[in-house]
Order: C-alpha cells, then sequence, then structure tokens
DNA sequence: AAAAGTGGTAACCTAAAAGTAACCTTATGG
DNA sequence: CCATAAGGTTACTTTTAGGTTACCACTTTT
C-alpha cells in the first residue's frame, strides 16, 4: 500500500465519492447495458423516487460520468448516456465485485435480479 | 459490465459500504503501515473524535477487516491491526487510487500529508 | 493525595441525505 | 375540454452520520 492513500484529501475517497449516492452504482450499471430515457432509469433502479433519481443524475452528470441531451420532440425525451469517463469506471467497478466474489463469497446466491 | 453490478444487493454496493464512513480508508491506510494502539490512531487520523473512531472501529471490526486484541498490562492497552481480509482489500484500494490518477489526474499535488 | 494517561461510554445536537406527496408544463388523443 | 404521459420541481418530513462535551474505571507518576 502506497503513500497514496494518505492524503489528506485521499484519492480513493474522492473516487469513492463518485459513486457514493444510495443509487449511483446502479444508475451506472443500468447505464451500461444501454442509454436510456429518464423513465426507463426509473423503472430499472427499484423504489427509487423522481426526486432522488434527478439529483443522482445531477450529481452524475457534474461530476462527468454521464451525460444528458434533451430532444426537442413532441414529448419531452431526455436521454442520459455514459461518457468515456463514466465507461472508463466500469473495469473498475468489476474489478470492486470481482474482489468480493473472492473473499467474502457470490453476490448472494439465488437473489432477485434486475431486468436489463 | 457483466451481469454482477444489477443484483437488487449489488456486489459493488456491498463492498463499498465495507470502507463507506467518513475515516475508514484512512484507519486502514493507517493500520495498512502498522498495527496500532487506539490512541495512536487516533492521533495519526486528523480531528477525528474518540467517539467516532470507536465506532468506525467496531464496524470495521464487525466488517473483518480489523482485528481488535485487548492485553490486560498495567494501563489498558488496546492494539488494532488489519486482518488478512483487511490486507486483501488494500491493493483494490490502490486500484481505486490509480484510475483517479489516470483519469481524473494527480491526488492534488502538493497537499498536506498525513504523517506515519 | 492529586494529576494524568488509556480506552472508552452516555447524552445530546446538527446538517445532509433520502423519502413522500402534490403539483407543473407541454403535447397529444379521445 | 378532459385525461394522460414525460420529465421533472416544490415543500415537507424522516433518517442517519457525524460531531461535542462530559464523564468513567483503572493505573502509574509526581
Amino acid at each position: 500500500m502506497e503513500n497514496e492513500l494518505g492524503h489528506a484529501d485521499c484519492p480513493v475517497t474522492a473516487t469513492i465519492a463518485l459513486f457514493d449516492g444510495r443509487w449511483k452504482v446502479m444508475i451506472l450499471y443500468v447505464l451500461s447495458k444501454k442509454s436510456r430515457r429518464f423513465g426507463e432509469i426509473l423503472v430499472r433502479v427499484p423504489s427509487i423516487s423522481k426526486k432522488v433519481l434527478t439529483e443522482q443524475l445531477r450529481e452524475l452528470e457534474a461530476d462527468g460520468l454521464i451525460s444528458r441531451k434533451q430532444y426537442r420532440e413532441t414529448s419531452p425525451r431526455v436521454e442520459y448516456a455514459l461518457t468515456d469517463l463514466g465507461k472508463s469506471l466500469c473495469p473498475l467497478l468489476i474489478d470492486i465485485a470481482a474482489w468480493k466474489r473472492k473473499y467474502i463469497g457470490s453476490p448472494n446466491q439465488g437473489e432477485t435480479k434486475l431486468p436489463d
């Protein structure tokens, strides 16, 4: 373990802060599959409210992990997508999941899965 | 990005929860250098209070990342150390720091560093 | 005898995050 | 002309993490 973990504003803490929020990892997961509209994300992240989803999307956008594109069509239409930075995070998240499988155990065998 | 991020109780979220807490990463960092007594950690984690340090140590212990050994010597003496599980986490934290350096930038050049 | 160090606990407070429910705007369909 | 849908916003309440201060039990030092 190197010195990099010891700074007053620690890079690990700073990075974790990017996806710190009850639902952010799940939102990133949903978007990693496919760009999605607001309502599609809402349905795929179980039990999140519109308000909190809006907040977390805004934060993810501010941190540069996702993009928001508004299409002025007939009905309002907003598409969210991972940015390149957001995509670069995915392998890291997979490493984290891999650590859990290896050292803690399988990710809760037989639990409910989210729809794609 | 694989399915593993999509479970209702997501392994990534579960893993992050292990070191989610204002000071946990820093505590792990301190202990990664050397086993330490309560008071030694207190001094090395800037501005943490006894209460919060106690809480976070208890949680880290409950999660199996650190061990607590009480020596009934003359004055009370308690040693905290990383467990094997705790040690296994260090490379992961380093990966997270490395991601930040690569995609966000250097870990705040010239900032104050913690004493060892 | 008093003070100081060690590793805490107890009672209390506060700010921020998250949750709930109602409402808004523009547009279309019936 | 009313209802519905999308993508929110507003106002309010609840929950939680973290912080502050005081105190404790025990032992050694002065």
